[in-house]
RNA sequence: GUCCCCGUCGUCUAGCCAGGCCUAGGACACCGGCCUUUCACGCCGGCGACGCGGGUUCGAAUCCCGCCGGGGACGCCA
């Protein structure tokens, strides 16, 4: 049988990074094993759904270089792939529990049940529902009714049996019927099933194979298996994933700082760092090759080798991936990535070569970890009414020398003919070094100054070169109204 | 509180199932050196972990028991 897995996040409005690591799981796992990807929106809980949310979904998938076989969006056979257009496809699976007596109207209110999980807990006894309307008469519930109830459908759970699973990550987990809470409801007053009964029907309609989703569903699974067993549905295979955690070793929140994927993206990570970052939570290569393309990624994936220890998200170890990932992209799309970053920082782009500022690119991407550090870098190249920093300045004012040095750069370049190359500029500063009798950091630090304003940066040459003849002599006559005061 | 899951360098992890090849390997970070007439890159080196206690065994990170620690779930959320 073929292998059918499924990403089934609500619309929440963003998307978490470890639902997106579940959904590069299931990705990595179907696309290795040559099956099927399903995205379902699981949007039973109508009050939170919009349309905008469910295009933030797409979009994450996307800018991670994850397609999906069958979706709301690209249909499929098993459709539709919105809970909340499934709802009459529910229907006839709750009036199937009614016929089997599985389940029963309860008739207690939020409040009513809140008090009495209070009083449990205070009691120092876990939190479940009695079954106090489990055998209500007809008159009881005509009573309730008249009161103005709404009733909720409950599923009876059996008193006492070990529900048992094979969790593919995690191995044997049994858990016994007791722990389950008591009978949990699977229709809400207002007629919405709920989530451990639509994911039952969905999976099995979808005929899904392995259901790959994060630990935190794992309470769940003894109530759903005993929903596909109540349905007559043969369970799939589980797989739980281990949470991803927040520097403080709870389970990873917005509190943690960045937790979006389209935060990520907007800072400045390139998809390929940050799919292949999230691929090393939670699982490894058996060869222990780190840097992975998607391609990669799918022939290596195997479940088995997925770490059942949660961990802790890092992004320290993505800021080198991401230096990685920047130094070997192909340039024309970097810059196409990057202009955006520079437009924000209040450049018109329109008025630079296509050409140059891709071998501007080319040189300062070497210091980028995100993408947008590349304004702060690349202004040297883009500005040239800079200001001389203090360092700069006093660096000047230690050795009359500098000035010098900066002064007959100046008129050599002023008198060249012709272009200024890399060459032509080695050519004159080894000419001043001679002249002058300067050598070292006196000799490439006045001149970096007066090009710069800075003590630091790329290398002078190309730098040079870049600029050409007319915007370093502009420069160093700026940088020299600032010194000679 | 109850149940479930988890515990190897600061972090991601290899090794654990099939005990010796482990004076525990790699990567990131950190520190130092080299390279570079700057910074970064790069190269070389260093620091650094089997939660604790018992047991089994000639031998335990690996198997067993207990403890401790952390996390998750306990919704008419998903």
């Amino acid at each position: 049988m073929s292998v059918r897995v499924r990403f089934a996040p609500s619309p929440t409005g963003f998307m978490h990074v470890g639902n997106a690591r579940t959904a590069l799981f299931n990705y990595l796992f179907a696309r290795h094993h040559g099956g099927t990807f399903i995205l379902r929106i699981e949007d039973t809980d109508i009050e939170r759904h919009s349309e905008e949310a469910v295009r933030v979904i797409y979009e994450a998938l996307k800018w991670m270089g994850i397609d999906w076989d069958e979706g709301p969006d690209v249909g499929g056979p098993f459709g539709p792939y919105r809970q909340s257009e499934r709802l009459n496809i529910y229907k006839e699976f709750i009036e199937k529990l009614k016929e089997k007596g599985l389940v029963y109207e309860c008739y207690c209110t939020p409040e009513e049940l809140e008090e009495m999980r209070k009083e449990q807990l205070k009691r120092g006894e876990p939190p479940r529902y009695t079954g106090k309307c489990r055998n209500l008469t007809e008159e009881e519930k005509e009573k309730l009714r008249k009161m103005g109830r709404k009733p909720v459908l409950r599923f009876k759970v059996p008193e006492d049996r070990t529900i048992v699973f094979e969790d593919l990550v995690k191995g044997r987990i049994e858990i016994n019927s007791r722990q389950l809470g008591g009978d949990f409801v699977v229709v809400r007053s207002n007629g919405m099933p709920v989530y451990n009964f639509v994911v039952v029907v969905d999976d099995a309609l979808m005929k899904i194979t392995h259901v790959i989703r994060g630990e935190d569903h794992i309470s769940n699974t003894p109530k759903q298996i005993l929903l596909y067993e109540a349905l007559g549905f043969t369970p799939p295979a589980f797989a739980h994933l281990p949470m991803i955690l927040g520097p403080d070793r709870s389970k990873l929140s917005k509190r943690h700082g960045s937790t979006s994927v389209r935060e990520f993206k907007e800072k400045g990570y390139l998809p390929e760092a940050f799919t292949n970052f999230l691929a090393l939570l939670g699982w490894y290569p058996k060869d222990g090759k780190e840097i992975l393309s998607m391609d990669e990624l799918i022939k290596r994936f195997d479940i088995k080798d997925v770490n059942s220890a949660p961990a802790i998200f890092d992004t320290t170890k993505l800021n080198w991936m991401n230096q990685v990932y920047i130094r070997s992209y192909p340039v024309e799309k970097l810059t196409d990535l990057i202009i955006p970053y520079l437009e924000k920082a209040g450049y018109d782009t329109s008025n630079f070569n296509r050409k140059w500022l891709e071998k501007v690119i080319e040189v300062t991407r070497e210091y980028l970890t995100v993408l947008s550090d590349a304004p702060g870098y690349m202004e040297t190249f883009l500005k040239d009414d800079f200001e001389v920093s203090e360092e700069a300045k006093s660096f000047l004012a230690e050795n009359p020398d500098r000035l010098k040095v900066i002064e007959l750069f100046y008129h050599k370049i002023k008198s060249l003919e012709g272009e200024l190359s890399e060459e032509k500029f080695k050519e004159i500063i080894k000419e001043i070094g001679k002249e002058l009798k300067v050598k070292g950091k006196n000799l490439f630090m006045p001149v970096r100054i007066a090009l710069t304003g800075k003590m630091s940066g790329v290398e002078l040459p190309i730098l040079v070169k870049l600029l050409g003849k007319e915007r370093v002599l502009k420069r160093v006559e700026n940088s020299l109204k600032q010194v000679n005061l």
